[in-house]
DNA sequence: GCCCCTATTTGTATCGTTCCACAAGTTGTT
DNA sequence: AACAACTTGTGGAACGATACAAATAGGGGC
């Protein structure tokens, strides 16, 4: 509003205002209670006066330590990479931090250079949905980083960096579980690439509960395809195609399993009465698909308030820099599934 | 993995190391060529032999010009905004800009607190999609900020600020005339608050499309409603139990029409047969709907790049700060919508 | 041999805070 | 009256970079 001078307000313009010295100032900023209350006041009413903005940088620069922390997420167009982005956010802004965002979508050479520019900046720590298929190696500017790393939703393979993540073997277990007791003996997995650690450990959880009911897991029946609605719905078509198809799925992920109900409808088929399909991470939209998705609940929104928690924990010397945390994985029964067709 | 002193590396260690003086590190940060490369390449060398990352902060002190830029985003959950910000971010990081994230969750005592707290950095500018029915006067600190503000997807009430946004009259119009020219004369609009400015245009773009083939709106087919899943289904079932019950309707947004959708479908009705619905949007979720949605599509990733170009001009004082663009609307006919039942 | 020119390199002030040792004033104790 | 103990406030040196004027070294030209 008021032009004025284009020069930035500083705390010696408000100790010259004030007629007090900058170290008074500077007390009154840290709300020391070495201050007359006085004298306070009127420090107050000239910087309200002369629209002073405290400069974080300088701040930032003689306390050698900040207030920003790094989020690196490898996909926020992912519903659930968004949930927990929501979560992180939400947490460090309790707490205090500005967070930085960057969105790797997926790339390595640009997880690579994000994580390089954000440690310019001086972070505090960072948390890090690391890109799939990749290990420290391609992330050595992590690795040597002076400041805490904590690692989310996909471990980072060759690192004991701290990893905050779901329960992907038991929730596995407990949707290949479900269907089971609904009386399907085959049973596919569906999508998720290869060298995803969690879809790794969500296939153990399933091969797990095949085994337990006395089924050798075969492998023609696992598909490997983009975690994407288009890339369920083509790895259910694979899976379909062959000799003895199956007749429930779990999905890598919501999404695919959404993909699949697409197919399903598409060759007029019925989730939850022709096959059957659960799904994992429970996002938003897998109450409303049609019909309701089946799903493993994770709470991703609270993983990325814990992982968030923890960084600070750490920051703060307060954790070992090396703790893991894994959530609880909760079936989430709705309409995908149901017996199989005799 | 080095432990040694917990001092950080600076350009005078790489200085002493190489046995030039800081300033000519400087010029190297710099890339100046106005240095011997022999003498470039050995303070490289100590650069990645001592561990140097650089302080950009310092850096920032003494130019006062940073590389931050703030992103205030209304709610991150929801996949247009999550769209834009992916957008936004990617954007911004080819222009070198570092983004600050902050998700303000349509509450605005905590925009007003993210703005304050993304001031403080130092940001050179900053993109805001303001929380909806709130005007500049929630939004004082960034109207007195000093650097650039653009606002995106909803415009800010009572100010001048430059706007980036998608054509919310034309695409309502589109919808509607398509639903016209299918047969429907009753239609509603369905969803969103009262003090959206995004629903008011829309709504205009409703009532231009009808009184255009001699209908009269009738406000008895204007719902309000949330903006999500759930309250479309609300929404379509207030409609639903008018007097005379629309055979159309054009859903304030997606989500909204995806709720619509699930109503329909739970009441044993299918929409694009005995309902249709448009929606507005085209997020990636309307594709594998059941039925795929027919709706209005505006590049809202696009949107997000052309909001943070706009600002990168405005920050480098090649464009007026006071200009918006309006992005085009286009109808993306899918499976939702059918001539009425007779 | 002297002077000018170009190519490199350097010294020093500066940005806006915080930190810390210390000063000045007031009150309480003996 | 002397001294301790608070309370409140101050001066100036950091922090790690950049900017800019000025220094230095070689090379030609005369």
């Amino acid at each position: 509003m008021l032009e004025q001078s284009r020069r930035r307000v500083t705390i010696i313009d408000i100790a010259r205002h004030t007629g007090v010295s900058k170290s008074t100032v500077s007390l009154v900023l840290k709300g020391s209670p070495a201050v007359r209350s006085e004298t306070r006041k009127a420090i107050h009413a000239a910087m309200a006066e002369l629209g002073y903005v405290y400069n974080r940088s300088a701040a930032n620069l003689r306390t050698a330590r900040t207030d920003f922390v790094g989020m690196v997420i490898n996909d926020l167009m992912n519903p659930v990479f968004a949930e927990l982005a929501v979560g992180l956010e939400d947490a460090f802004f309790q707490a205090g931090f500005v967070p930085l965002l960057a969105n790797t979508n997926e790339n390595v050479a640009r997880q690579a250079r994000l994580i390089h520019s954000i440690q310019e900046q001086g972070v505090a720590g960072m948390v890090i949905s690391p890109v799939a298929g990749h290990g420290v190696a391609d992330m050595l500017d992590a690795a040597r980083f002076r400041a805490p790393v904590v690692t989310t939703m996909r471990r980072l393979e060759g690192s004991n960096l701290p990893y905050v993540g779901q329960d992907n073997f038991v929730g596995a277990r407990l949707a290949v579980e479900y269907l089971l007791q609904l009386g399907h003996r085959r049973i596919a997995f569906l999508g998720g690439l290869e060298n995803f650690t969690t879809r790794r450990e969500r296939i153990e959880g399933y091969q797990t509960a095949l085994r337990g009911a006395g089924i050798a897991p075969d492998p023609a029946l696992i598909i490997e395809g983009p975690p994407t609605r288009a890339g369920g719905a083509a790895s259910l078509a694979a899976a379909l195609d062959r000799d003895a198809p199956p007749t429930a799925a779990m999905a890598y992920n919501d999404m695919v399993a959404i993909g699949a109900i697409g197919l399903l409808r598409e060759r007029g088929l019925e989730a939850g009465r022709d096959v059957s399909i659960v799904g994992f991470d429970d996002i938003a939209e897998a109450e409303f698909n049609a019909p309701p998705l089946t799903t493993i609940a994770c709470n991703t929104r609270g993983l990325g308030g814990t992982a968030a928690d923890l960084l600070k924990k750490i920051i703060e010397g307060g954790a070992a820099p090396t703790q893991s945390i894994i959530g609880p994985a909760r079936l989430v029964i709705r309409k995908s599934c149901g017996a199989p067709p005799r």
